[in-house]
DNA sequence: TGGCACTTAGG
DNA sequence: CTAAGTGCC
């Protein structure tokens, strides 16, 4: 039986598998291999956290291997000469692969496409990870989308997802071939173990993905379209990260909810899915977003310079605002945000700091389970104002009235920010603002690193700045 | 997927 | 005084 390469990346499961399925379709056998290559990634190679997940769910990709009598080959090096040596020593006749979208991962793909093929071998990639691929819908001028209503819209009128579909029985074994490494030698899992209180929160995996889809739909789903924005309950899928590394496939997730739950409740939810389609299709027809400005007006916004103790107040939970250091502490010991603070964070790093949206992409980038290109992109740009569905004023979210209407009774500010316990509900949200007897004592910062009002001005102001003259019509 | 100033209704 | 609605950025 001849062999075919199965080149795994963020595809990390056996279910609704298209390469693994093509492959057995063609009558090849399956040879399951990984390379460790961030240096191919280019400038947004995975951060630590990215990296500790990535361990994990390797290693449970490896265990789901084995219980079918396969394994996974693991290697590190450049991705094309390792499948050349791995393809010559087998003999393998194809390299089949899940399709990648971030700008330096799609066109490593093209060379090693193009260079496996003009070696005669079979070289072909398939959607793994998209209800739609970032080419398939379109305006109706033939344009990509750039406000995400419009894109829902046709997403809903192209609707087609496919059926799920199981992993295969038995795989054939393989030799250790030459150049193996061990997983435990990719230097993926941290030394020091600061990632331990991720894993009362986490699964990785593709049964701890089932896991979490099968508790959001028992527990989440009934109650989305309020609850998900409350970052107090547990209510929303907590599935980014299993979407991130492929270990379920979007399709999966909407057949899976397609009869459970009111209707109102799971349309919104595959409204959310709709938005990470969203992200990718603008990542791939705007491939310079990750770094550069969406809208390019914004290349001359004054951002603050970078002030290393604001910057770090913020990234470590200590700007004074509660539920700012809310989130970034939730971030720091979960390896997750509820999406909700996250806008609010961000939104205060971007406007009431004035900083420039990548000190945050890159801190978030480095502390998310779920560090995906596309969506940090979009989320970043959009509430920098910068991106993609900008709305037609300046966005500035009030971090208190965010925190009253979300957080109503402060216990997400709580549960992060011990120090404001021991506060009644109402005083968490702005303990400044209340009489001295109770507000926090000890650690806690008395104010915020910088007056709400006075940022929210000073974010206005610099925008004026941008702001193209209105042609005055009497001349 | 917002906030704020201003207005009006109603306690 | 608060709640709710409106217009505007």
């Amino acid at each position: 039986m001849p062999t075919a390469v199965i080149w795994f990346r963020d595809d990390l499961r056996l279910r609704d598998h298209p390469a693994l399925q093509a492959a057995a379709r063609a009558g090849f056998a399956p040879l399951p291999v990984y390379i460790h290559a961030p240096h191919e990634d280019g400038g947004w190679a995975p951060g630590a956290t990215s990296n500790a997940w990535r361990h994990r769910s390797l290693a449970a990709l490896d265990a789901s291997l084995r219980q079918r009598g396969s394994r996974l080959h693991v290697f590190a090096g450049d991705s094309l000469a390792t499948l050349q040596a791995i393809a010559a020593v087998t003999g393998a006749g194809a390299v089949y692969w899940s399709r990648r979208h971030e700008p330096a991962a799609a066109r490593r793909d093209e060379a090693v496409r193009r260079a496996l093929r003009a070696q005669r071998l079979r070289a072909d990639a398939w959607n793994a990870s998209l209800l739609f691929e970032p080419w398939q819908l379109e305006t109706r001028a033939g344009d990509p989308f750039r406000v995400f209503t419009p894109f829902w819209n046709a997403a809903r009128r192209a609707w087609s997802p496919q059926a799920p579909y199981p992993a295969p029985d038995a795989l054939p074994e393989f030799d250790r071939l030459p150049g193996e490494t061990a997983l435990d030698a990719l230097g993926l899992a941290p030394d020091i173990p600061w990632d331990a209180s991720f894993w009362a929160h986490w699964t990785p995996g593709e049964a701890g993905a089932d896991a979490a889809l099968q508790a959001f739909i028992e527990h989440g789903l009934h109650d989305y379209r309020d609850g998900r924005d409350r970052p107090d309950r547990p209510l929303t899928s907590r599935l980014s990260p299993h979407l991130h590394f492929g270990e379920i496939a979007p399709w999966r997730i909407v057949d899976a909810v397609a009869h459970a739950g009111p209707v109102e409740e799971r349309a919104a939810f595959v409204r959310e899915l709709a938005w990470r389609e969203f992200g990718v299709h603008v990542l791939h027809h705007f491939p310079q977003t990750p770094d550069a400005n969406f809208n390019p007006r914004f290349d001359d916004f004054p951002w603050a310079a970078p002030d290393p103790a604001l910057l770090a107040a913020w990234q470590r939970g200590r700007t004074g605002v509660p539920i700012v250091d809310a989130g970034l502490r939730e971030m720091r010991a979960t390896g997750w945000m509820h999406n909700r603070v996250r806008m609010v964070v961000a939104s205060f790093l971007t406007k009431h700091l004035r900083l420039h949206w990548l000190h945050g992409a890159r801190w978030f980038w480095d502390h998310l389970v779920d560090a995906d290109l596309a969506n940090n992109t979009l989320g970043w740009q959009w509430v920098a104002g910068t991106g993609v569905d900008a709305a037609p004023y300046f966005r500035i979210f009030n971090p208190v009235l965010q925190a009253r209407k979300f957080d109503p009774a402060g216990e997400y500010i709580a549960r992060w920010v011990p120090e404001l316990r021991g506060l009644p509900a109402k005083a968490r949200h702005a303990p400044w603002e209340v009489p001295s007897g109770s507000r926090p004592t000890g650690l806690y910062p008395a104010r915020p690193i910088v007056d709400l009002a006075e940022g929210r001005a000073s974010a206005l102001e610099a925008l004026k700045r941008i702001r193209v003259p209105v042609a005055d019509p009497l001349g």
